[in-house]
DNA sequence: TTGTAAGCGTTATCAT
DNA sequence: ATGATAACGCTTACAA
């Protein structure tokens, strides 16, 4: 039960040979076989591991990498995560996770008590990007790798996606689906995402009649009430389609639409962006535009590593191209 | 940028106390009020962290607690670690995931490579829990919470669920909705929840004709394979209604019969198990039994607490009641 | 009440 | 090639 965990120490008196080189051999330095034999039988005899804590403060760092997100309840995030963990798999790196839940962003509280040993390297995904929380990041004593757009100026790695491309992807693609009113139910325009695909769509319609409501978050429960509005337009000004700054968004529109007995996509046309994976599960499948958060996820463990062991090259970005997906809630086949 | 980080030591210098006394002010132990103000006064213009690794060692244990399952991506486990982030808020403990994905439970594996550390403390739950698992987790060095129904006998603080008695609601309740062949949809057998929902269905269905499919993995691509058998089977020996082993499968179940043409629940009632998030958000919304994920990560995270600040209290187990919760896919109201 | 010093388990430097 | 030893930053007897 309360065995004590195996040190250097006991595994080198089993081996009959010093500490120095239990822990050169067992990190793959050059040694005499028969050293190298004697040290793995002890160490594996007395199922030795290493102390994480012991090395990480030896070392300066351990291998400890904490994603960091405002809520973990979107699906988006779990992907994301998915990303990290197979971008970091492999390497020995250990993913700790950091939601702040539905506080008004307490991020950067939370990456000014990122001790080392707990976090020696951080991904994070921030939806507000306040000054204060770029300050904390670009003077953080460890690694970043931001998830988002960041201003060309800001010293960090990042990985980008093309926001109004894929708003510019969903917009025309609604149109030829022949859609004449397009309306766009955004998220809250004081988030990065939600602003960033506001102003795209503002773009996309200013010669249209596009209609625009912006909501509270980006949830289901919000696009539920985003429908209660559209839904008390006058006939003339209802739209034939909408375009949703994001997949929960989507779903809770079809889900209020549905219920209303509207069909889709006969009456109405939705089309979503991220691409959960719950998109196509839904009936109908939810047509969206994929911001491959797996992929992102994976990029930015990438960046992260690379950085980790080269903390002083210039900051890299990566830019990963929107796909769009098309499926029944935009187009009957 | 590469400012080295402050320690004990400068900020002892700044105070112009020594070390001992910085490390008794900030753990709150008594000192004179003057000290006291002196040391935090340093600590907050130094900026001072300390450094997680270096206490983790001295003290022998940190607050790093892991939650280890076999696939992140379904989204009960998403809230099994919302309910665990809960559970562990104000506690300043930190949550690792870690997760297997897809292969098959190299869960033994993790358990084993878990070192003092990277991990202080253990959430699992495991799918499939192998004898060489079990031993593990009793012989593990750190303590241990399992999310899952153990045997007695077994010495490990746990939280459970009535399966049974789930499986029970959801079938009454089709019954009581008219249904008079239901199928039931079963996981993987050789997992801990496929086989005892699978018994649970058996033995309430031994006196009906229930026909049993069994899949090949706790998700919707296996729940849309099961549906394509039993669109296959004639019509006589068709169901009129479905329960799930589990959400996922309900909902392939549900996209399936869509697909086809099959109203729901009008010609097939279809009921799942779990209650995840997305399970009102589908149209039809889905019935299903709640498993509360979200109340046992909490508990879970409890009991751990309890444990770790209290190593040998005689093990603790606490049993969350499943509750039904009705909706469009087996009652149109 | 405060300071000195030891030690947690590891890696790395320096002799040998 | 190997061994003795110092050091990472912290907490905690023990002394003063």
């Amino acid at each position: 039960m309360t065995t004590r965990r195996p040190t250097v120490v006991q595994v080198a008196r089993r081996a009959g040979v010093s500490i120095a080189s239990v822990s050169r051999v067992l990190n793959g330095k050059a040694a005499r076989p028969d050293t190298t034999d004697r040290v793995r039988a002890a160490a594996a005899e007395l199922g030795y591991l290493p102390d994480a804590a012991a090395r990480s403060l030896k070392l300066g760092s351990g291998r400890q990498v904490t994603l960091a997100v405002d809520d973990i309840g979107n699906p988006v995030y779990s992907e994301l995560m998915q990303g990290v963990v197979d971008g970091l798999s492999g390497s020995g790196a250990r993913l700790s996770i950091a939601s702040t839940g539905q506080e008004p962003s307490e991020l950067s509280a939370l990456v000014r008590n990122l001790s080392r040993g707990l976090a020696d390297g951080l991904v994070i995904s921030p939806l507000r990007r306040s000054s204060e929380l770029l300050r904390s990041l670009v003077d953080s004593p460890i690694p970043v790798v931001v998830v988002g757009n960041l201003a060309d100026a800001v010293p960090l790695d990042s990985v980008r996606i093309d926001s109004a491309g894929a708003v510019r992807l969903a917009y025309r693609h609604l149109q030829s689906m022949g859609a004449a009113r397009i309306a766009f139910v955004g998220g809250p325009p004081d988030t990065a995402p939600g602003s960033a695909r506001l102003t795209a769509f503002r773009q996309l319609a200013q010669h249209d009649d596009g209609r625009v409501l912006v909501t509270g978050s980006f949830t289901v429960r919000s696009g539920e009430r985003a429908w209660n509005k559209l839904a008390a337009l006058s006939k003339a000004e209802r739209p034939d389609a909408v375009l949703a700054a994001n997949d929960l968004l989507a779903l809770g529109i079809l889900r209020g639409a549905l219920s209303a007995g509207v069909a889709v996509p006969e009456q109405l046309a939705v089309a979503g962006i991220d691409d959960i994976t719950f998109a196509r599960v839904f009936s109908p499948a939810l047509t969206s535009v994929s911001l491959r958060s797996r992929e992102r996820g994976r990029l930015a463990a990438e960046l992260l590593q690379h950085r980790m062991s080269e903390p002083s090259a210039p900051p890299q970005m990566r830019t990963v191209t929107p796909r769009l997906v098309v499926r029944e809630s935009t187009c009957r086949s």
